[in-house]
DNA sequence: TCTGGGGTCCTTAGCCGG
DNA sequence: TCTGCCGGCTAAGGACCC
């Protein structure tokens, strides 16, 4: 599901020498969409695209349907005119944790030292397990074929001496492949792509490097780092004249702390009402309070993000006292809607997110009276959900919403958003 | 064509205290 | 006492990644 440039010159074989490259990237090719074929092998060899209905985008699309041009990310009514005979499938998002889950587990086997980036990558150092397992192209092949034997879906992997260049390679290899990038072939590879390839340049970087010539990272690399500089700013033009270099010195790290939780939604229809945005407001407060006590986190700022419908965008955030309770977490994210003037357009999207994240026993002051209370209600309705499932229990008044809803399924735009979400 | 949801990192600006 | 400078913190927004 990789974004980033690539070049047709850059897949070739580079060369046989793998003692240099201990870093593996392992991708799940159009993962989403292979998950889907299990169930539905009738399907294979057609195009497939996994994804949202009314203002959903692409979330995978087999590579019958790339032939079409569709790629991930792409709004939906731009993918269906580009491939409408193409069979849509809406997302099964517990499916693929599910197989993620079994895939990173045979990557353990290989070396602990392995850094899960999302659900379908990841990286690792086998510079450990050489003398158990083999040099890292016979670990890479061998991770290929138990992969697809035991699950079903390919894997693409790239063999490399940073975590940059693996990366690159793996995406150079797909679909279903292998590319070794030998740590004196490093430079040269790099030299063989796009700009846009490097980590960081997405669409507008891209158009400001354009702007002064450089299109190529090879370009990028003959630049005085002083003229990146003055280009990007200190640490992205800095970045960027390193990983051109191929100086990329971060290690394959196996503990990743995550350092904010959030849930935001986009409405099927546009919200000026108040109290529906603040009836979602609530809801997106108890699901990411009940993240971050599952995870044994406080968050002491409360982020609040409004997308309206000209796509706008603000967020509004406060620090507060740490905190895992959605009855706090709301109550600071009410008070930041309130000063959230809404236009007559209305309202396309909702979100809370928590920053700065803490282990639930640092720092925490002692509080007493109706604080406790709340939490240790809310901590109660975690052990109900976990026994009964996640719509066993919910605040009065999102049930009481849920029950407006029943009478009038699709008349009200948080019905609307409600079915979006999938759970009410 | 009309743009999801989960995040991370960086820049800029204002405020405050030393 | 006033002013300037600096560092740390907070807030907002932008770009990017999968």
């Amino acid at each position: 599901m990789s974004r980033g440039e690539r070049s047709a010159a850059a897949r070739r074989d580079w060369g046989s020498d793998d003692t240099g490259t201990s870093v593996l990237h392992v991708d799940m090719d159009a993962f989403f969409a292979a998950v889907e074929l299990l169930d539905r092998p009738e399907l294979l060899g057609r195009p497939v695209i996994v994804g949202g209905e009314q203002r959903g985008v692409v979330l995978s699309a087999t590579y019958e349907a790339r032939r079409f041009g569709v790629h991930s990310a792409m709004p939906m009514a731009r993918a269906r005119a580009l491939c409408p005979q193409a069979v849509v499938l809406p997302p099964h998002h517990d499916t693929y944790t599910r197989v993620s889950r079994q895939v990173m587990a045979i990557l353990a086997d290989v070396t602990p030292v392995m850094e899960k980036v999302s659900i379908d990558e990841a990286f690792l150092d086998v510079s450990g397990a050489r003398r158990r397992l083999g040099p890292p192209v016979a670990i890479a092949r061998a991770l290929r074929e138990r992969i697809h034997r035991e699950l079903g879906v390919p894997a693409s992997v790239g063999v490399a001496a940073t975590k940059f260049v693996a990366k690159l390679a793996s995406s150079h290899a797909k679909p279903d492949g292998l590319l070794l990038v030998p740590r004196e072939a490093t430079v040269p590879f790099l030299h063989s792509l796009p700009v846009g390839a490097l980590w960081g340049v997405g669409e507008r970087t891209r158009e400001r490097l354009h702007v002064h010539g450089i299109d190529t990272v090879e370009a990028l690399a003959a630049q005085p780092v002083r003229t990146l500089h003055r280009i990007l700013g200190v640490a992205a033009g800095q970045r960027l004249h390193d990983l051109a270099a191929g100086r990329d010195p971060r290690a394959v790290e196996p503990e990743r702390v995550e350092k904010s939780v959030g849930t935001e939604t986009t409405f099927a229809a546009d919200v000026t009402d108040r109290a529906t945005l603040e009836t979602v407001l609530l809801d997106q407060a108890h699901r990411t309070a009940a993240r971050l006590r599952a995870a044994g986190m406080r968050g002491r700022t409360v982020a609040v993000k409004v997308r309206f419908s000209d796509f706008r965008t603000i967020t509004r955030s406060r620090a507060t006292e740490a905190t895992d309770v959605a009855h706090e977490v709301f109550a600071v994210a009410r008070s930041l809607l309130d000063d959230v003037a809404v236009p007559p357009g209305g309202v396309r999207l909702l979100g809370v997110r928590l920053e700065q994240l803490q282990p639930a026993g640092e720092g925490v002051q002692l509080r007493l009276g109706e604080d406790d209370n709340r939490r240790e209600a809310e901590t109660a309705m975690d052990t109900i959900r976990r026994r009964f499932g996640p719509s066993a229990l919910r605040p009065a008044s999102l049930l009481e919403r849920s029950a407006e809803q029943a009478g009038e399924p699709d008349a009200r735009p948080e019905a609307a958003a409600r079915g979006q979400q999938g759970h009410s």
